[in-house]
DNA sequence: TGTACATCAGTGAACGCGCGTTCACTGATGTAC
DNA sequence: TGTACATCAGTGAACGCGCGTTCACTGATGTAC
């Protein structure tokens, strides 16, 4: 049952070096696209012919369209997973401060949401729509994850906040905080009536709007940056 | 070019009575069904099922499947707009302060994502699908409505503004308030990992974040509940 | 009130198009002896 | 080094399915005289 090479589901296991490459000329080409329209709009055909092969081709590397977008897609999730996991550490952390701890979370949140954004707009149309609850789960659990490492940092210094219900309103903060990201960053069109922030100010302000409503009372401004 | 009466574009008038019946079980089936999926996964067929008609019954009524959404899409923002518009006109409000203000408008808000959730998350899906422009244009023009007229009270109230930028901050704040109500109401399966609030801790979290955010000191809480 | 005719309302099978997927085939690479 | 054969990589036209839309037709309603 279980593969020689534990490859990923879908994804044939190349046995000459050219196919390797050209499953990678396949990726990056699906990648460019979804920088630019939604999956939805783009196709196997526009893939394959991009990345330079024909459609028999792109089936010879994926045994279907889903299995290329599971593929990078949890590509993705691995990636972002170690890097804020590993970010957000408690024994780095040993001593500091609410504020700093969320500006640095924000600071990785907005980068990674601008550096990734085709693929994470295909994320967030995806798993709003109903159909794969399987998708949905996965989601759910790189969320948790995710949110989980700040959580955990916030809660540890829950006597510095002084909202009534700290943990609802950890948990609160931060989906206003995610879904504004998603929102100023991932589908822009949709607020352009209102005033847009530079990245570096969306930072700032999300921040200091998440550590007031934690009601963390500002001595100093929470205003000072820092460039990593 | 113009019809003789101004009905939507893509409504065939009805010229009996029993036609217009027809139409009104076709738009309550719609909408019925949006309540539970999206529009991708439902279909002119289930529709016309659900309604008591053939599919060539639904064309009789209908131009196109778009046409259908194109209208009660409409008769939605303009109820929604109306709505708004009028609970906030300006006169109202005279001598009243932000938190109350803003506590309304959100309690408004929370109250219309949750009754008109189907619409809401087709519309919510749509407009972030790139395809269509002119959609987006009218979402953007509704938006913008919906948001001016709250804009236009705060910005008349600078002055209860502590936060260095106070236009910036109604703008983002209205953004994070907005993304979380949908985010929570409209999309909770994304969120099952977070703590979740019933509506009436919703409208009072958001109130108590946005006027956070805003920079009002809190001299008496803003907790005080009012039930319309 | 009755008849003839025009228009509207509604039926449901068939159409057509887009798009993911398959398949018979060609060419390239590797292996055995 | 050369030959024969097996496997892999890739081609592109054809397939098939879902689904929005059409169309030839039947039945219902309204109107003229």
């Amino acid at each position: 049952m279980a593969p020689a090479t534990p490859a990923p589901p879908g994804v044939h296991p190349p046995k000459q070096a050219r196919s390797g490459a050209t499953k990678e000329r396949i990726v990056e080409a699906a990648l460019e696209l979804l920088d630019r329209k939604p999956l939805s709009e783009v196709g196997v055909a526009e893939i394959a012919r991009r990345a330079g092969v024909s459609v028999g081709g792109f089936y010879a590397r994926f045994a279907s369209l889903d299995a290329l977008v599971f593929t990078f897609e949890n590509d993705f999730f691995e990636r972002l997973l170690g890097e804020v996991e590993g970010a957000l550490d408690p024994g780095r952390w040993e001593g500091r401060r609410i504020p700093e701890i969320v500006e640095a979370y924000i600071r990785m949140a907005v980068t990674a949401f601008r550096r990734h954004r085709g693929r994470m707009r295909q994320v967030a149309l995806r798993s709003r729509r109903a159909a794969d609850p399987a998708f949905r789960e996965r989601v759910n659990a790189v969320n948790l994850r995710l949110h989980g490492a700040l959580r955990a940092l916030l809660r540890a210094r829950r006597d510095e906040i002084a909202h009534p219900d700290p943990e609802g309103a950890i948990d609160l903060g931060l989906t206003m905080v995610s879904a504004a990201m998603r929102e100023t960053i991932l589908f822009p069109e949709m607020c352009r009536h209102l005033n847009s922030f530079p990245d570096d100010a969306l930072v700032r302000e999300l921040t200091r709007a998440y550590v007031a409503f934690l009601g963390i009372p500002t001595r100093a401004r929470p205003t000072r940056r820092r460039r990593t």
